[in-house]
DNA sequence: GTTTCAGGTTAGTGGTCATTAACCAGGAAG
DNA sequence: CTTCCTGGTTAATGACCACTAACCTGAAAC
């Protein structure tokens, strides 16, 4: 028994299959962020990560695929990285704070990304879309808890509602047309939506 | 000399044309707000409208046309409704008052145009995106000069941004999935948006 | 060193869709 | 009452595009 199924070799050609395929989410953000979804084609898809046309069914299984991998692994990445963040916190007040400082880094660096999700979600076939919907709930769930544990005594739905006006007020950034050049901008920037969060969240 | 061109005489073929186009319209910003610019075909836009496919062009020079005009007309009603908010106000901070209790009431009701505008903007041909964008600057600069007023020696790109992350703030409610349902709910969901905005644009 | 086979490639293929053509009906104007 | 012409209609037309077929090449496996 050399290797059970799961268990790859890894050889040459596995990593180059593993870079193509990063290569093309990459694309798939950058593509999509600018032109939507439905603006893009697969040809321009694989063009942009340097193969053309229907090499991209070599790594996905169509269109809608791309933007499943897409979305799915962003809800993951920000689920993951907000539980940690609030499981390293002292306090809920500390938590809030990590969490907003979390996000922010995020929405900043990941613009694109943040901004496909909130478009084309709906292109999403009802499957993927449920998967992704449930990720993002738990995401929101995180700061809920940590929020009611601040701020005990508030309905709940009140308390997702500021969640989901604070996530709008930070995912603004990538509606920004003006985008901060140099490095120190963009400190004050993110400095700037994070005392902005704070102070809406804790209203 | 009957009539000078500009002026329209008032018949019932006039009237049932305006209808239809301002249904087209409405069509439009459901439609668009829910599947996107272009995922939305001329035959479905005038299916929703009660006439079928081709009929729009008797109304809009093609689907970009629609998207412009739509486009253009929630921007001047901003801007308009602004000016007129801001104008009426006794001191810049009921300015910013009656700025955003405006904007939230604007969000609230019209959710779906907001949708489109930030989402499908970048559809728009070159020209009209210009002209969209000219009319948004000038909103944003309502904003800034009351804001300015009210927060003396506070370098302008930053107030700049400050309401942009306001605006996310209060736009966020077309990506609220749980709408308020009663009166009662909605009323206090403004009320939440509203002090969340001051809040966040006074820090 | 040969055999496999994964990851590419270039031609279809079928469907969707914006836009145009050609035609029709009925209100407005005279 | 007749003439126009506008707002509709249904049938092309031509792009574009997702996806499939058929074929090729070279690294892995043996």
């Amino acid at each position: 028994m050399e290797a059970s199924p799961t268990e790859e070799r890894v050889t040459g050609r596995s990593i180059a299959k593993a870079t193509r395929r990063a290569a093309l989410l990459e694309a798939a953000a950058t593509l999509f962020a600018e032109r939507g979804y439905n603006g893009v084609s697969i040809e321009d898809l694989g063009a942009a990560a340097g193969v053309s046309g229907p090499a991209v069914y070599r790594h996905f299984a169509g269109k809608p695929s791309v933007l499943s991998a897409l979305l799915t692994g962003v809800s993951e990445d920000l689920l993951d990285g907000g539980r940690v963040v609030a499981g390293a916190a002292a306090s809920p007040d500390e938590a809030l704070k990590g969490l907003i400082r979390f996000q922010v880094e995020f929405a900043v660096s990941h613009a694109d990304v943040i901004r496909v999700q909130d478009r084309d979600l709906g292109a999403l076939a009802a499957d993927d879309q449920r998967g992704v919907r449930s990720l993002q709930r738990s995401y929101v769930q995180v700061w809920v808890d940590e929020l009611a544990a601040y701020r005990p005594d508030t309905d709940p739905s009140l308390l997702r509602r500021k969640v989901h006006a604070v996530f709008g007020l930070i995912n603004s950034t990538p509606h920004t047309t003006h985008r901060p050049s140099s490095a120190r901008e963009l400190a004050l920037f993110r400095d700037l939506l994070e005392e902005m969060a704070w102070a809406a969240l804790t209203v």
